[in-house]
RNA sequence: CGAGGCGUAGCGCAGCCCGGUAGCGCACCUGCUUUGGGAGCAGGGGGUCAGCGGUUCAAAUCCGCUCGCCUCGACCA
């Protein structure tokens, strides 16, 4: 595993290049995910959306502009994103077929700028209205995959780009109750799935006020460590209260045939994870991918010396291949014979496919298999007839390594720490997580982050009460809080 | 937006200081031999040297401006 987080930063984006994921596009910030990449993100989506679904959620589709005045509606909000919108200003472009040259036509200005959805609460909040009428229409509890553009001043492939993929979930309920509910619903979600698939340990908590989405009441968090030693918010749900149902003035008639405002939720995952998983998992080789989510989960790769070696041996190839699709495994068989097997070998480890299965003239004479896993580099040598019975099992197991593996190191990155300069001194030299006494104050934690460049990254929902004093003041307080440095 | 670095073939780079035929490795094409940890040999194709302007007989090279990218900061639900 590479040492500094200078030379990480290095690592992930040659990775993110040479596996396949994704590359940068011509429009700073904004990339394009490869095929490789996008089987990746669709095996992320399949079971979120089957969660989504088996909780009673629909998914829709709302428009990509949003008036700008839309955005005013709510005050917090439109001062969260004002810094990072795109607007759309013209629909028409001039052509000069003198100079070549292309503009937007002067002629041709919108009325109203649109923005390109930064987040989609506002426009979704004006359908809202039309839609919920009555408490026979509660709760409504809707979910869009979509694309959203931040203008990022720094981008990162994966982990922070102008323009993600993400699905947004919006829901409106009767009750406070019901819609605090909710909102803690989806973050066992998310926590259950990015633990479960993406093999990701996580701290589920809540946001500080500095820290909330804008515009929300409550703001509830996923959080993880990467390999570098710094945090990553892996995926947010947010209690909204009555916030947008005001600003969009979406009322109910309740069974006592009383006016009241809807209470609101939000919660999103993005493109992000793929970051997430790369930076917890991968080591010096490239990528490892949970079998859960890895787009191949076994790769075959016949050796062969001639001809007649290589009709046999590809054969073979094809029938074990044919035997674990039957199980369900995602598997591929490359005969390609423009590499040699070294190169393949090299090239799907840097690729991130959990076991490799070589099969050459010596295992079709003894019936066997070269398995390689990809997670400890480790080769064995098994019957075929075991492959095709256990790999189902062999790729449970690995996840599960792979989890207990990340989970071991950030237990090891995680500090409890009683004193400002030790806290300093480990966020400076190593990074991670530092588990402190905070006084509940934005100033504290301001001039904590002015001092030392990490945030709260949540306040833990399942840590233990602890008396204790502020790490920086010394006041009072009664739980410890999660600071990092963070992406 | 600040600080550093960099723009030369698809990718990675040398050449620039000291101006004079645009090169190397990988990748690509053809052929033969190879194939259990990134194959070898031979032949071949591919370039507005980021852009614009200046100096000069002559500019990838010197000067000025512009644009873009990367890393680190600031910013970021």
């Amino acid at each position: 595993m590479p040492i500094s987080m200078h030379e990480i930063s290095e690592w992930y984006g040659e990775v993110v290049e040479r596996a396949g994921l994704a590359e940068h596009s011509p429009v700073r910030g904004c990339m394009t995910i490869k095929p490789y990449g996008w089987a990746l993100w669709e095996n992320i989506q399949r079971p979120l959306d089957e969660a989504f679904k088996a909780t009673g959620h629909q998914n829709a589709y709302f428009p990509l502009f949003i008036p700008l005045s839309f955005l005013a509606k709510e005050a917090q909000h439109v001062e969260g994103f004002a810094q990072e919108c795109a607007v759309v200003t013209h629909y028409r472009i001039q052509t000069d077929s003198i100079s070549k040259t292309v503009a937007p036509d002067p002629e041709a200005q919108l009325e109203e700028p649109l923005v390109v959805r930064p987040t989609s609460e506002t426009i979704i909040w004006h359908a809202f209205k039309n839609w919920i009428h009555s408490y026979r229409d509660l709760p409504l509890l809707i979910n869009q995959w979509a694309n959203v553009v931040r203008w990022e001043k720094r981008p990162r492939l994966f982990l922070r780009t102008a323009e993600f993929l993400w699905q947004e979930g919006h829901t409106a309920h009767a009750t406070a109750e019901e819609a605090m509910a909710e909102a803690r619903q989806m973050l066992e979600i998310y926590a259950d799935f990015v633990q479960r698939y993406l093999a990701i340990p996580v701290v589920k908590g809540r946001k500080t006020p500095t820290e909330r989405f804008a515009g929300a009441v409550e703001t509830f968090t996923i959080e993880t460590l990467l390999i570098d030693g710094k945090a990553l918010q892996a995926g947010t749900s947010h209690f909204l209260g009555q916030n947008f149902a005001k600003a969009f003035d979406v009322q109910f008639l309740n069974k006592e045939n009383q006016l009241e405002y809807v209470w609101a939720t939000s919660w999103g995952v993005s493109t992000r994870l793929i970051g997430a998983t790369i930076l917890s998992h991968g080591d010096e080789k490239g990528l490892v991918l949970p079998p859960y989510v890895a787009p191949i989960q076994i790769v075959v790769i016949p050796i062969w010396r001639n001809e007649e070696e290589r009709t046999s041996v590809v054969e073979q190839a094809f029938t074990l291949a044919k035997a674990l699709q039957q199980k369900g495994i995602r598997v591929k068989v490359d005969d390609d014979p423009q590499h040699r097997p070294g190169w393949k070998f090299n090239e799907w480890e840097l690729r991130g496919v959990p076991i490799r299965v070589a099969l050459g003239p010596r295992d079709l004479e003894a019936q066997t298999v070269e398995l390689a896993w990809r997670h400890t580099g480790e080769k064995t040598t098994h019957p075929q007839d075991d492959l095709v019975r256990q790999a189902q099992s062999w790729l449970e197991r690995i996840q599960v390594a792979l989890y207990e593996r990340a989970k071991a190191r950030i237990d090891k990155q995680t500090y409890r720490v009683d004193s400002y300069p030790e806290m300093k001194e480990i966020l400076e030299s190593k990074g991670g997580f530092v588990l402190a006494h905070w006084d509940g104050t934005s100033e504290t934690e301001l001039a904590i982050k002015e001092e030392t460049g990490a945030t709260i990254r949540c306040i833990p929902l399942e840590a233990p009460l602890e008396e204790g004093t502020c790490v920086y003041t010394g006041r009072p307080s009664t739980q410890r809080v999660l600071f990092a440095k963070a992406y």
